[in-house]
DNA sequence: GTAGGCTGGGAAAGCGGTTTCCACCTAGTA
DNA sequence: TACTAGGTGGAAACCGCTTTCCCAGCCTAC
């Protein structure tokens, strides 16, 4: 019925003043007496009162609400960090999540939203590019947020001046060709992501380099988007050439996925490596051989930091991959 | 820096009321004159003045804020209907996402949560279940949240007086079977998932249906989670069975996936089918039989009538879903 | 020439809360 | 007993913005 429940609505029936019934129903330092408090939470019952969170952060000057802005969030990378910071912030905050479809002028629009919002914070996952002037940009909007008394939290950028949780992809794909040259094989190509992305520089730098403490190098390496579909493109290209690897790196999963799905269609046989570990690759067969991420975790410590008291200096919490061989690395005793 | 610019800041530095420069911020009704109408603009630019959504919403008794409530924004059924969600909302809305662990109680409490952010609307995006005290209480919070002047969008359960976008899943499972059936196969199984969810009841029923319009009745039903893990598990428990189906009909794709996953553990040969055609089965192979339901036409359709203005009658759009044969259910010829 | 209608600006009253004061009452202390 | 301190309730200011009035000036019409 009726529209929203006031709550001077409830301070009238419990026969009280609006300061009073402000008091007992949020909590405030202020101790109200046992018999008032009372008649204010049976009227708060009774009326089914729920408070407007809007007119709560108009009066506070803040809110509960946290920002999450990701690239895409059917990508299982951003849903898997994402439910787990939702855990987080869920029972005292709000999520307000926002999507930026990989384009980069998102990203700073929905931190001025949520400056505009005065969320609480913001947790931003997203991956630095070879654009100097919009990771700038971003610093800036970032930097104003929290002048305005937000937090920030990243997740994988590390020029942005805010509290971050950053992936050692350099080691981690570093540590991943070691073991794929231990493993027996010879030669790579890498499916690189975009030659933008700096995540993805890192982690076919970190390969390259892991390579190169065993006396090699790819032999090829072709650039495409960092999803599932510029995987299998990419593939798809490498596979026409005249020679191809032996084993291909791609440097995330939804990436390698794709490239699996290229090398099952042409009936060929190549091993593929990717990054991150998704769930998804539970069931994908063969099973994948990947740098396994903390996703979870990164997502619950990101959540936590964006939760807690801002004040103190940065933090940097920096998160190492750990190669996990699977079949699709496997080499067959021939030849 | 500093914290942030308000509207009376920009009134002032442009030399006009704050009712003026109000109305040319965020054009109302009222037009403002060219002079003034500039100098508030320029003021507003040179300031770097966003308004504040929260006290916009307080003032205007409405915000634009959808709600989106899934129950697990990593499974990809989810996470496909969220995006293609969010891509209608985002341009004029902001979207607060609400995930509920699959628990119903959950539902309730994001409702009302809602309903005191005066949300322009709320996605809900769940199932219906035998849990009809629930089922009652949910669609009271719906009724009052709508009578508050929202707009309440339902995805998957017809129960709830609000409009709605119905896949219809017995007729969907009932072609499945009878697709199967004339695909050859004989004997049948069903991982029915929980048997509370009538999502779950629906397509068993359907499938069931289906094949006693060829004379067959499925020899085994299981019940478990309507997750992967859930369909794994059931799979499992199904293989420990002295005699097992030639086909199984998991009644959603991620537990389709999950039982594939057993299949494959245990070398054996058993046709698979699932619902939903999610993204994900690109990738996994066999390639998975299914029925597909256009899952972004559904977010959609969902998001705009969210974002539609109220008082219309109630709608309910109806999508039927499409029998997709592929490999995993197909019959080697043989025996 | 003047009444009546527009136009467009500003003052001020909300919107639903929170929080700062201030007042009052009851103890506690010397 | 007088005075102070602490505890607790209420009035009112305030948060940032929207919107209703009111009013001044100007144009048109008779």
């Amino acid at each position: 019925m009726g529209s929203q429940v006031t709550l001077a609505q409830v301070a009238e029936r419990a026969g009280v003043s609006l300061a009073t019934a402000s008091r007992v129903v949020n909590g405030s330092e202020r101790v109200v007496g046992a018999r008032f408090r009372e008649r204010v939470l049976a009227a708060a019952e009774e009326l089914g009162y729920t408070a407007n969170t809007f007119a709560q952060a108009v009066a506070r000057g803040r809110s509960d609400v946290v920002g999450l802005v990701v690239p895409d969030i059917q990508d299982p990378y951003f849903s898997v960090i994402a439910a787990a910071a939702m855990a987080v912030v869920e029972p005292s905050g709000e999520m307000m999540l926002g999507t930026t479809l990989r384009r980069q002028e998102q990203e700073l629009r929905y931190v001025s939203t949520m400056r505009a919002r005065q969320a609480r914070a913001v947790i931003m996952v997203g991956s630095r590019t070879t654009d100097n002037t919009h990771t700038r940009q971003l610093a800036e909007a970032i930097a104003e947020f929290v002048a305005g008394g937000g937090r920030a939290v990243v997740i994988g950028q590390d020029k942005l001046g805010a509290d971050t949780v950053l992936p050692l992809n350099r080691a981690g794909a570093k540590d991943l060709a070691l073991a794929l040259v231990d493993q027996g094989h010879r030669s790579f190509g890498i499916l690189a992501g975009p030659s933008t992305l700096l995540t993805a520089k890192d982690r076919v730098d970190g390969f390259i380099d892991g390579l190169a403490r065993r006396g090699r190098r790819p032999s090829v390496i072709l650039h495409s988007d960092f999803t599932r579909d510029g995987g299998y493109q990419a593939m798809s290209q490498l596979l026409d050439r005249r020679t191809t690897p032996g084993c291909v790196f791609a440097v995330n999963d939804v990436m390698a996925i794709g490239a699996m799905a290229a090398v099952r269609e042409r009936g060929v046989k190549i091993a593929v490596a990717g990054f991150d570990d998704i769930p998804t690759l539970r069931d994908v067969a063969p099973s994948l051989t990947t740098v396994r991420l903390p996703l979870e975790d990164m997502g619950r410590m990101a959540a936590s930091m964006a939760m807690d008291e801002p004040g103190e200096r940065r933090r940097v919490i920096r998160v190492k991959g750990e190669v996990i061989l699977r079949d699709s690395t496997t080499l067959v005793r021939n030849a």
